[in-house]
DNA sequence: ATGGCCATCCGTGATGGA
């Protein structure tokens, strides 16, 4: 299964340029973010036409997020986040399709910092941190996926030095993702690409693209029941060469189908001893793991 | 250090982005 997620920059000023990746690239669910559009004025039927159903949470103008699929039904779970009932922002949707849970959000900018922006961007992360605290504990297997606005370590800024300020830098912001990830999260691109340079965003100015000035801030976040199936995670950079496009290229990963549990002697006949070890079907042999990545199966129990 | 570009809206510039 291919998950990804896309800042398009405006759906309907970049509807052609999504199809276009939609067709190419196949992914089976997408979290798109700053539809920059009303709910009214969502592209639905184009999307419907190239083979997606979609949930959506627009605004006039600015921001606006959704999740397509083409696998099945989108039940929605949430829209925005909880602990600010004046939030007017559409930041956040949450739906559960194709068997997990996933969590589409667009982390406010922030920028100018100091001020009022900055001290929305770090309310709204403490409130994604608190949600989804309870979405770890649940046990489900669950992605966060979405323009976050902050580029974890220097590795992911072209140019840090001149970063160390700017609201999707500074020490404050770059804490929160720590306390985030710390809850058991799993960044899906780093963990296949522990050493890469890696970008999703590059801006329009200075011909930032062609120089490979860019800055890694569109993430994929994983719970550890999903992240043990994490096969593949790529930057679909060349989409940001295309013409009209977004500041910003798609994400994605690919996800192995969740292992099943086999009557062991099922596995000890198709399996020579490579694989033995690694199943999880009663032998006891699993490679150690933190308690929150056991089965959802363990987790329902009392 | 500055400004560069792009999308949106009842627009002919302002604002937000990162």
């Amino acid at each position: 299964m291919k998950i990804a997620t896309y800042n398009v920059n405006g759906v309907n000023g970049r509807l052609p340029v999504l199809l276009r990746w939609l067709a190419e690239a196949a992914p089976d669910i997408v979290c798109l973010q700053e539809l920059k559009a009303p709910d009214e004025r969502f592209p639905i039927e184009a999307i419907r036409a190239a083979g997606y159903d979609a949930i959506w949470h627009g605004q006039k103008s600015w921001n606006g997020v959704a999740i397509l699929s083409r696998v099945g039904s989108i039940q929605e779970t949430r829209r925005g986040l909880p602990g600010d009932p004046d939030d007017s922002h559409s930041r956040y949707i949450e739906a559960a399709v194709n068997g997990l849970l996933i969590g589409g959000l667009y982390l406010p900018n922030g920028n100018p910092r100091p001020g009022p922006k900055f001290d929305y961007k770090l309310r709204w992360f403490d409130r994604l941190i608190d949600h989804a605290a309870g979405l770890m504990a649940s046990g489900l297997p669950v992605m966060l996926a979405g323009d976050f606005n902050v580029m974890p370590t220097e590795r992911d800024v072209y140019k840090p030095e001149r970063w160390t300020d700017d609201a999707l830098f500074a020490p404050e912001v770059r804490a929160a993702y720590v306390r985030l990830l710390d809850q058991g999260w799993t960044d899906a691109l780093r963990r296949l690409h522990p050493d890469e340079k890696i970008y999703t965003f590059w801006d329009y100015f200075r011909n930032a693209f062609a120089r490979d000035a860019g800055l890694r801030i569109d993430h994929l976040l994983l719970s550890p029941a999903l992240s043990e199936r994490l096969v593949r995670a790529e930057v679909d950079s060349h989409v940001r060469g295309w013409e009209k496009t977004s500041d910003h290229a798609p994400v994605w990963i690919e996800l192995a189908e969740p292992r099943r549990r086999r009557p062991v002697r099922q596995v000890e006949e198709t399996k020579n001893g490579r694989t033995a070890p690694r199943t999880e079907a009663g032998t006891g042999t699993a490679p150690a793991r933190p308690r929150r990545a056991r089965g959802r199966r363990a987790e329902q129990q009392p």
